[in-house]
DNA sequence: AAATCGTGGCT
DNA sequence: TAGCCAAGATT
């Protein structure tokens, strides 16, 4: 072995960005005390893949509507579709709906505080239930997102991306946070900061990075990504377009349309039919008796 | 387990 | 401009 020094307790890479994080973060409306489980788990299920910006006038109005699980468990389902207007991915919010009912129902209002408890409510997976339990219950839990894979790929395993999720995350991240049980609490926000402020996908700020020096990617010469590339999704002319627009006019109206109108937002019958379908099938939305279409009362 | 599910800002 | 990218979950 090497005569080098060990690392300092309080000098460790997790305890590095948890001191940055004090300093830099960004000030977000769900990360002030006093925030409760719910408003958390409402924010963390709108910030799957949508932007923070986005996210952050829909969750103030969301809360301000629905305080508690019951509120929206009670509320018209087309009322929760209209409410979550352009976020995207709709079905997250008729999932959300059906999380809270569950709460409501099987959990006394109160939104569960165990890991395995959270992940088996709709719409919650893996990412989701453990930011619950850690920002909305102060829990120290390994907190896995995209941003943290990425820090993780570049300071601990010297790639330029993150591989695909996998079962060695959670251990990759824990094994990086600080022994003291508040500070491995806020080092799984400041992961996520630090992935989503300067540790970014495109156009890494490593020059402001509080943990430069000890990063395996940049000690390795930053080299370029050598995996296969990731393809990203297309959109334009894809049913997930067709489905937005579909879901767009409904939106826009408390009265139920005749198909007619939803025939005018896009032209070819075969793909149009097929999505209107899906919506249905979603429960995104509904036939009325006399066949017109509408958001689900 | 790869494909699918919206939307809009940024480069 | 057209692709890249954003706190994932589900099947």
């Amino acid at each position: 072995m090497s005569t080098a020094p060990a690392p300092l307790p309080g000098d460790s890479p997790g305890d590095v960005v948890v001191d940055w994080y004090a300093s830099a973060a960004r000030d977000l409306p769900w990360r002030q005390p006093g925030v409760d489980a719910w408003a958390v788990l409402v924010s963390e299920v709108m910030l799957q893949q949508t932007p923070v910006a986005r996210v952050e006038p829909a969750w103030r109005a969301w809360l301000a509507r629905w305080p508690s699980p019951a509120d929206l468990a009670a509320a018209p389902t087309g009322e929760v579709i209209r409410a979550w207007g352009k976020l995207g991915y709709p079905r997250r919010a008729m999932r959300l709906q059906a999380a809270a009912a569950a709460i409501a129902t099987d959990h006394g209002n109160v939104v569960p505080s165990d890991v395995a408890t959270l992940e088996s409510l709709p719409g919650i997976g893996t990412y989701t239930a453990r930011a619950v339990a850690c920002f909305g219950y102060g829990q120290r839990q390994p907190v896995v997102d995209t941003n943290v894979r990425r820090v993780v790929a570049r300071l601990v395993h010297g790639r330029a991306e993150a591989l695909p999720a996998r079962a060695t995350d959670l251990a990759d991240v824990e094994a990086l946070a600080p022994a003291d049980h508040d500070r491995a609490v806020r080092f799984s926000v400041a992961v996520m900061e630090l992935g989503a402020l300067v540790c970014v996908a495109r156009t890494p700020r490593c020059g402001s990075c509080p943990v430069r020096t000890v990063c395996a990617w940049r000690l390795a010469g930053s080299p370029a990504h050598d995996g296969p590339p990731r393809r990203v999704q297309r959109f334009a002319g894809t049913d997930r377009q067709v489905r937005g627009r579909l879901l767009d006019v409904l939106r826009g109206t408390t009265e139920p349309v005749e198909a007619a109108q939803l025939d005018a937002v896009w032209s070819d019958p075969v793909q149009r039919s097929r999505c209107l379908d899906s919506l249905l099938s979603d429960g995104l939305v509904v036939q009325t008796d006399d066949d017109r279409f509408a958001l689900p009362s």
